[in-house]
DNA sequence: ATGAAAGCGCTAACAT
DNA sequence: ATGTTAGCGCTTTCAT
């Protein structure tokens, strides 16, 4: 067994010095402290390091739906290499199912393994909420707001007026929308957001949107795909698409495809992400800074733990329209 | 201070029975211990928990050069399910930089927080490898073998021949190869495999490879779309290209529409991965389990926690060639 | 600021 | 299975 007599040999003190000094007491040289340290360093004894001291657990949580998403795993990404740059550890805690859902917040366990949350697109119910807040954490929300957290997204409402009136712009009258489906296991404040701009849009150039012309689908390109299906089969096609997302896009470029249909000169369809294969796929979008969302979230969470009372931020992002093929002048 | 002492007067027992009670020792009546157990709660005595006395973190680490990136993602989502489901957290090591990758293994800081690692693709140095085996964890390698640890890859070499052998068997002769950089931070056996893999084929066809078809591009769509371009510039096109990722497929196609060329008409392109996007992409492709791999890797470490003696395994998953639009008939 | 020595809490050896 | 006792390592007190 090595202990501190060993080490105060070793470092030519009393054994008394050597437990003030690695206890971080007063009265020692900070000479004589850091030759001490050597010494147990060189002997290998185990010190306990001043995180513990502090409680600290050099950890922050992420809280996701999923990881593999483009949008989540760009954002956990982003939160990524900025804790790291921070020297700070990432616990990935995962509920996509309803299962296990509370005991993530229940479990006290969570408490004592991180220094802080950032939870990607989730909007929890109040009683979530309480429990996040009881948590005593600084949290920080990406995607979506809530005025108890700090939180960093983009303006989904303006976001979807631009992609719309660009669509107005080019002359589309018969302007259809593919939503994300309001039945999902959780609302996404996100899906209410966009269709809320893209409406005002519609309203405010004097035209309605025909039922006829909207079709739900999760936010993915296979069940894009048959929602497609489903429009392209109605009688009164529109001439342009708003798709909620990139990928809702690609299910519905894929469906027309195979209805013998081309995107631009029959339909025109404009995405919503900025995802990374847009520009394979030639797709007019409206981009938006994931990777960055997780950056400044990151950051955030970092200003609050060096100043644990700095104030609660909210912050929108710019997205940008970015014009290419897959929309055109009617 | 509240010590044993006043837990061996409240139970009425000698401090030495508690200090064994507490410790878990043998030679102490169930009764007598759970009495202990009990009269410590009650005082508040700070009584480790179990998990600790095995030394159970209930996390295991996974150490990945990126986190975003496709092939990363998936096999994090997959790892990510299977430990969600035995109910263990996940830490997340990144070290794409050079800059801390020693410091990571050094610190023993790892050592105290997982019970187990998972590594994707990371063909760590001689010097890594020591280390990852003196912290005396188990390790679950991905998309890599060593015979010191389990592992779970695909036959790169096999897949590559099966590619290759697909554009032999539809008549290309002049077939060219776009290679992962061998200039790399680390070295990829995945690029020399699959390479080796294309160039045996060709040799038992009796072809060979024109130098002037051979480019070499980073594993993502933008090199891969300039490594194109250069070879489009060279005179002697060749009719068939192997690409030895799907997002290099991608950066080729970019390149090839902006030169005015179409893709199964003019080259055809294989690639390699079963990329989310390749349907959309209408390219053939040998299609790799990466989710599953990732699964695979969590069941072993799974099994080695559960059993520490249990062998240490070594698994190829099965390729599949899925044959789209992007190659044809010469 | 440091050391000498007493004190305290836990553990290990031995006894029953 | 439990108590007694000696011992060990760390801390605290007090002296310098």
């Amino acid at each position: 067994m090595i202990g501190i007599q060993e080490i105060a040999i070793k470092a030519g003190v009393s054994p008394a010095t050597v437990s003030r000094a690695l206890r971080g007491l007063q009265h020692v040289n900070e000479q004589t402290r850091a030759k001490i340290f050597a010494a147990a360093e060189s002997l290998g004894y185990p010190i306990e390091a001043p995180s513990k001291q502090k409680g600290k657990t050099h950890t922050v949580g992420i809280i996701t739906p999923y990881t593999s998403r483009w949008y989540f795993a760009e954002a956990i990404g982003g939160v990524e290499q900025a804790l790291r740059e921070a020297e700070l550890d990432i616990l990935l805690y995962n509920f996509s199912q309803i299962h296990g859902r509370e005991k993530l917040f229940e479990s006290k366990h969570i408490r004592e393994r991180v220094d802080a949350l950032i939870t990607i697109s989730l909007p929890p119910t109040e009683e979530e909420f309480n429990t996040m807040l009881s948590l005593d954490l600084p949290i920080a929300l990406i995607g979506l707001h809530r005025p108890e957290f700090s939180s960093v997204a983009i303006d989904d409402y303006a976001g979807a007026r631009t992609a719309t009136q660009h669509l107005v712009d080019l002359g589309h009258k018969r302007i259809g929308i593919m939503s994300g489906e309001h039945t999902s296991t959780w609302q996404f404040p996100v899906t209410q957001n966009r269709r809320s701009g893209f409406m005002s849009v519609l309203e405010a150039a004097g035209l309605t949107l025909n039922p006829q012309h909207e079709v739900f689908a999760a936010f993915d390109i296979d069940s894009a795909e048959r929602a497609m299906d489903d429009l392209l089969s109605r009688k009164d096609r529109p001439t342009a698409i708003f798709c909620c997302s990139d990928e809702m896009a690609y299910g519905a470029m894929l469906s027309m495809r195979r209805h013998g249909l081309r995107c631009p000169e029959d339909i025109s369809l404009i995405g919503y992400d900025g995802h990374k294969m847009a520009e394979f796929a030639d797709l007019t979008t409206i981009a938006q800074p994931v990777r960055t969302l997780g950056e400044m979230a990151a950051w955030s969470i970092l200003e609050k733990l060096h100043k644990p009372d700095s104030p609660t931020k909210t912050l929108n992002l710019p997205t940008t329209l970015i014009v290419r093929g897959s929309t055109r002048q009617l």
